[in-house]
DNA sequence: TAGATTGTTAATCGATTAACAATC
DNA sequence: TAGATTGTTAATCGATTAACAATC
């Protein structure tokens, strides 16, 4: 078990856990990797590899305990953790993502919210009140902040990107449409929305040709 | 070239598209598969085999014209063509989605906006009046409305996607984190969020085992 | 115990990379 | 023309699937 973990079993364990969670909440207590197989479209020869990566979490004969599972599963994503979290950009994607309700559920904690603009600054979002870009390091450092989501325009990411890096930042989960560059031992996700879209265009359009 | 082309090409699209108008908009008019390679992480051979998928849009020797290999990209995913779209759920993300800036300038035009909470209607988000659900059906159909955003809690996910696909909607990109099951024809994107954090979560985890 | 299902090794399949002839 | 770089075929690599012995 546990060599190097490729990228594809890492991009499905969130998928794991969200259908896992999902069984927890039916009351379903053990579950075969045939019968999850079943539920997410794969086969249950992947899901025994992909768990396995991790280590023996099953019982031969009987299954997965689907509860164990899911804390294993989280725990390895670190999901067992706090994290300090500050959102740089209180904009229509700040809002949303502040607001999303599992992430506070999930020990994600929005300790700070920052923008440039004069008007947003002193709003209230998410239980925070707006501040300037001013104390951004110092507040970072103060407050044991982790992780940065940056809902800032393309041309402005960069560069508040390095600002919360050099400040201590170890995540950051990135909504600018830019390839960030981070240093080293600091992870960096950026989501493009509007590449889900493209793609959903892409399907439509070939629909036709099966 | 043409046959059947994998998802793994698919989802590389967005992003040479990306890559390309970036480009474009510096000024540069020609790239080799080498330079693109160089800047989006990727190898030249890769490059060639994945626009080969589609025709030869290149030319021996010279390498690729980046207005011409960006506009057979973007035709490639339908972005040549306008999506009459309709946002469902007027909260945090449908505002964050409906306000997006690039969507209505790739051809993505938001004609019309539906919440169920009567605190919601009558609201404006993004240009449009927030309507009640009763005439969705109606709506979709007299006005052309082609792809949906849904927008709405988990739970109402799949009646509101059965309600828009019957009504003629032929894509849906779904927000809400539940895998949805769409009729024949129809196509589905849905945007896990969550995912990409806990991604983020486990990489912030596990950056010191290299 | 017998039956079921895992953990794990081996086989297959597909995607990425390398190489090179075609050609601009 | 000579040089550069594509389009495309062949080789390699990695991920998925199949199979089965281990074991609960």
């Amino acid at each position: 078990m546990s060599g190097h973990i490729s990228d594809a079993v890492i991009r499905r364990l969130p998928g794991y856990y969200r259908q896992l969670r999902l069984l927890e909440k039916e009351g379903v207590e053990r579950i075969s990797s045939q019968e999850l197989a079943q539920q997410m479209n794969l086969t249950a020869s992947q899901i025994r590899q992909d768990i396995n990566c991790f280590g023996g979490f099953g019982q031969q004969g009987y299954g997965y305990r689907v509860q164990e599972l899911k804390e294993h599963i989280g725990a390895i994503m670190g999901l067992d953790e706090r994290h300090r979290m500050i959102l740089i950009g209180a904009g229509n994607i700040g809002h949303a993502v502040a607001n999303y309700p599992t992430f506070q559920a999930e020990g994600f904690i929005t300790v700070g919210v920052f923008d440039v603009r004069p008007e947003a600054i002193g709003r209230n979002v998410a239980g925070c009140v707006v501040m300037g870009m001013d104390g951004l390091e110092e507040f970072i450092r103060d407050n044991d902040v982790t992780l940065a989501v940056l809902a800032v325009p393309g041309d402005a990411a960069q560069a508040v990107c390095d600002r919360v890096t050099s400040a201590g930042v170890r995540g950051v989960w990135n909504f600018a449409p830019v390839n960030l560059s981070v240093p080293n031992g600091v992870s960096a996700v950026t989501v493009h929305l509007t590449d889900s879209l493209q793609i959903l265009s892409y399907r439509m359009k070939h629909s036709e040709d099966k």
